[in-house]
DNA sequence: CGAATGTGTCAAACATGTTTTACATATTTA
DNA sequence: TAAATATGTAAAACATGTTTGACACATTCG
């Protein structure tokens, strides 16, 4: 699963902590997302969409297309 | 997190057995989903959106509004 | 230069998602 | 009515996601 997080972040000029604590998670998480360690839960996915001003549908491109 | 999955898998007269197997997952996966017993991973929710013809952000309503 | 901020990474512990096997009960259909 | 199909549920094992604390390195800014 690949996703867009971190243009959309610096985009918006916030560091992956900032992003973290609006999503409320810690900044590992975001940053090992960012970096395709492994994918979100659901929930996070959502939070993390809305923070950035978009969608999950856009934000992420799921393994065997969508 | 609540879901549309019930309705739109009865929409397309499908089983539970039958989207398990589509979303190449087990039976009790989708049945526990449903129910609301756990969120489905990102990846299986786009699965499961695809083979409903829909949305994440459609099926899906997060907790917290989005 | 030195301090602060941002990013990458690691390990251990813990939380959540998924499979398998199994059984009970309901609903459909021959 | 009997057989087949569909659904709910449970426990154990396993896989994946998340936190915490820590450290290294780079970049920015006073």
């Amino acid at each position: 699963m690949h996703n867009h997080i971190r243009v959309l972040r610096e985009d918006k000029k916030i560091s992956q902590g900032k992003l973290a604590e609006l999503c409320r998670v810690s900044r590992q998480t975001i940053n090992a997302i960012e970096n395709n360690k492994y994918d979100p839960s659901l929930q996070l996915a959502f939070d993390i969409a809305k923070n950035l001003d978009t969608t999950i549908d856009w934000l992420f491109l799921p393994k065997g297309g969508n």
